[in-house]
RNA sequence: GCAGGGGUGGUCGAGUGGUUAAUGGCACCGGGCUGUAAACCCGGCGGGUUCACACCCUACGUAGGUUCGAAUCCUACCCCCUGCA
């Protein structure tokens, strides 16, 4: 088995992706499909990921109050996470990552890894960054120093971090932005882009990708660390970094149509929907995804930023999302909320106090399995660390465990039903 | 026993004659979190009536007193702390 990744690596030497026709750095196989929604095997150099995925939130080099191990074994079994470019830039700095080997021998993972351009943070970091043609400059929130992002840096941090999914570096409007103001960041994004693209093949070239894997490590992780879902089995891939691009446009469909023209004729290997969920409808983001997702390149991985709850991934699959990425079960599990089968349940809530139930009745994840309710409001109530890390647990166990359930729904034909199922269950509420 | 200090709302602790139902912290109760400036943030927090505006009641160890007005001043008593015997 491991051979065949020896193939594959011998033919990616040496050549870069834009040389070698037919060697993708990734490979979308689509195995069913329900209406919109579709069941597939996005394969990488590092992890085989089985689509629709969520994809946990890691942005400091670790997904917050989870070990390694956890996301590793069958019961989360998460083939990728996320990484920041903003975030690990500042700190510890792309030089020291790349002076370890890369984020993946940095922090310990040898799966897949999805590394974000910072492109977020131009717009979460608000008053904190001024936005110019060549890029952006930030008032660091660790030290107050003045930092400047650009596609050319945000590419070459991205190459120093090894990622196998790097992403382009993009401005995102408001969810409510006029269409002046959107049209205007969009074609910013679009420049951006056009820029990400020429850096980071340039950066392939150079070999400046620290995530490559050599013949050794090859060897020894298949020794150490058996694990045949770090296998490629049919080894067509080049080995390089894949690169996506992002659709921008806000709430408007023609600028989001046109936003997705332009990425498209730049050419990525996987298509993201961007500046979603961040302070619009409900209504009017699952409305630019039925509307645009379809729409996205079929054979390549389409990508939904950000999103969402349960009932975000579950009604944006049926419009045709592929990937997900999200900080709600991390951050809603350190915060005291749990997702479940009948919706959210606030775990500070006094009503929990000497209940003896399980978070959730229908979870199978080990936290349920022990752990009482009750246990878990004591935890959080007295501030214990072990709150953050069994809510976290369970939450992610939720979302990648209904990614299962949906992909397995629509491979077998099912997943409208499901879907209905699904929905009626989250809004049903907990007692 | 003598001298000094002190007793404030669930708790710690401000306030030392007049918007004081009483600053603030904690606790408690509730809410929020969507490509993580987040183990965070926001709100409530004496009791009662009211949808609400609002109104009424009870509160600063206990009991009296001074004053138009007291948690704040005076007297007595109770209790706690420190020092000296």
């Amino acid at each position: 088995m491991s051979d065949s990744r020896e193939e594959g690596r011998a033919q990616a030497a040496g050549s870069s992706p834009r040389e070698s026709r037919g060697a993708q750095a990734i490979a979308l196989e689509i195995h069913a499909r329900e209406g919109e929604a579709r069941a597939g095997t996005l394969r990488t150099r590092r992890a085989t990921i089985e689509t629709p995925a969520f994809m946990p939130v890691g942005t400091l080099g670790t997904v917050k109050a989870t070990r390694f191990e956890a996301l590793e074994a069958d019961e989360l079994d998460a083939r990728i996470i996320l990484g920041n470019t903003y975030h690990l830039w500042l700190r510890p700095g792309a030089e020291t990552i790349a002076a370890m080997g890369g984020l993946h021998r940095f922090i310990g993972w040898e799966r897949a890894l999805l590394t974000d351009s910072g492109g977020f943070q131009v717009w979460s970091l608000g008053a904190l960054r001024k936005i110019s043609e060549e890029g952006t400059e930030f008032r660091s929130h660790v030290d107050g120093s003045l930092r400047f992002l650009s596609p050319e840096i945000s590419m070459e941090v991205q190459a120093a971090l090894g990622s196998e999914i790097v992403m382009s570096f993009d401005e995102c409007a408001r969810g409510d932005a006029s269409a002046e103001v959107a049209r205007e960041s969009m074609l910013l994004t679009a420049r951006w882009m056009k820029r990400s693209r020429a850096r980071f093949d340039e950066l392939q070239r150079e070999a400046m990708d620290t995530g490559r894997i050599d013949e050794r490590e090859a060897h020894a992780s298949s020794v150490m660390t058996p694990d045949s879902r770090l296998q490629t089995p049919d080894s067509k891939l080049s080995g390089a970094q894949a690169l996506f691009g992002i659709v921008q446009g806000a709430a408007h469909l023609d600028l989001r149509r046109e936003s997705l023209a332009r990425t498209v004729e730049i050419g990525f290997d996987g298509y993201a929907l961007g500046g979603l969920s961040v302070g619009e409808e409900k209504s009017v983001m699952y409305e630019v995804v039925a509307e645009i997702a379809p729409e996205m390149p079929a054979h390549s991985p389409r990508y939904l930023m950000g999103v969402g709850t349960p009932e975000d991934l579950v009604e944006c699959v049926a419009r045709g999302v592929d990937m997900f990425d999200c900080v709600l079960p991390t951050r809603n599990g350190r915060t005291g909320q749990a997702f479940t089968s009948r919706g959210k349940l606030n775990v500070k809530n006094a009503q929990w106090a000497r209940d003896r139930g399980p978070l959730d009745e229908r979870c199978a994840c080990g936290v349920c399995r022990r752990h009482s309710r009750a246990y878990l409001r004591h935890l959080y109530q007295t501030g214990e660390m072990l709150a953050s890390i069994l809510l976290t647990h369970h939450n992610l166990f939720f979302f990648l465990d209904t990614m299962r359930r949906v992909r397995q729904a629509i491979r077998s034909g099912d997943f409208t039903r499901f879907r209905r199922e699904f929905l009626e269950g989250v809004s049903s509420g907990v007692d």
